[in-house]
DNA sequence: TGTACATCAGTGAACGCGCGTTCACTGATGTAC
DNA sequence: TGTACATCAGTGAACGCGCGTTCACTGATGTAC
């Protein structure tokens, strides 16, 4: 096997098991049982395994970031509810990237390098909706819009997804009625002095 | 010394250490360490490190009540942008409360009891951010206003706080500039259909 | 007031665990002649 | 084609660490008579 189909093996078997276990908690031999291998094989392709998970999290970034872009480019007039309904979805479902990308946006101590990493995946996201809010009519500059609504997008899925009390439908339920809210409210193109 | 006492002073210890290192490897040594008692008194007063970890929240949690009580009566007329720009300065400032209050939002393995201690202190929040649009003129609900509202707020922070090659004050401005941005929104008394 | 005893807060040492990472080694594969 | 050698992917065992938690014990305090 290639070195590339290896590595690419190996976070393949990295994204199975964070789709069962909270990444936090999901260790090197994890990761290799799943894949089939010693544990100590997985340094021979990642130096550590913080960059494994960085790079676990950018295969889903790329995946998040391909939905993003076919849901934006099927809604012709730059339909943010559709949007923000289907990108809630997508992330209720996909849920361990999400987790990741809280974990790292509030991890102090990445490199450089790393955090320059994350932040080429969440540009690409922001460019999406920056496309969406120009389809919707909105002048220029749309970026801090796309930075508010993303973020607070994300600020809905952390505050609710633990909501007590409540099943599982029902926190899907809550967290698209407040995510509905919010969009709303960028649906609205006045500036209030 | 009395028993309440002594909980309070670990307590206080606990506040201490999390001012200074990020909460996720505060150990128990640690607190104990600042407190001036060995480890092993922890468990006298604290059945678990994680019980004490979200009594220590809640301390700081109605510290951040409080402030946004004064911060709420202060405004008159709901001043929304006055009150969010407070909270997110605290926020900033007090980092480390913040921080655990996303941890605990995304941690799915707490106890019933834990989840309505931290959902009774997240309610009262909400109770201030309710009284704030009632002042604003809002028209009832407004409860998923504040919903919509606090956790736009959060996202801001928590999507910005590493916002990558910037030093803290440029962090602390775009955090700024962003809420302002998502506070503006909030201020759009009209329903988008 | 003094004495014998019980209680219990607080201690230092130790337990046990899981983890990331390293290491000496093996055996298969590739290469040079 | 065959042989001798080098390379190196992958292994199981082990290292070393820090942690949460427990435990046997100590010494101070309180209580009963």
């Amino acid at each position: 096997m290639k070195r590339a189909t290896f590595q690419e093996a190996i976070l393949a078997a990295a994204e199975r098991v964070f789709a069962v276990k909270p990444f936090n908690n999901v260790s090197m031999r994890d990761i290799a049982r799943e894949a089939g291998i010693s544990h100590a094989a997985i340094y021979r392709y990642f130096p550590d395994q913080r960059s494994l998970f960085i790079e676990a999290f950018l295969c889903g970034a790329r995946e998040i970031i391909g939905f993003l872009s076919e849901i934006t480019a099927k809604s012709e007039k730059g339909d943010i509810e559709a949007v923000a309904s289907a990108y809630i979805d997508y992330l209720i479902e996909n849920d361990q990237y999400f987790r990741m990308m809280t974990h790292f946006m509030l991890d102090g101590s990445l490199t450089p390098e790393m955090i320059e990493k994350l932040n080429i995946a969440e540009r690409k996201i922001f460019d999406h909706f920056d496309i969406m809010f120009r389809k919707m009519g909105m002048s220029d500059p749309v970026r801090p819009l796309s930075h508010a609504f993303f973020a607070g997008l994300h600020g809905v899925l952390i505050t609710f997804k633990n909501y007590p009390g409540r099943d599982r439908p029902a926190v899907r339920g809550h967290i698209q009625k407040i995510a509905a809210v919010l969009t709303d409210k960028f649906k609205c193109n006045v500036k209030n002095s």
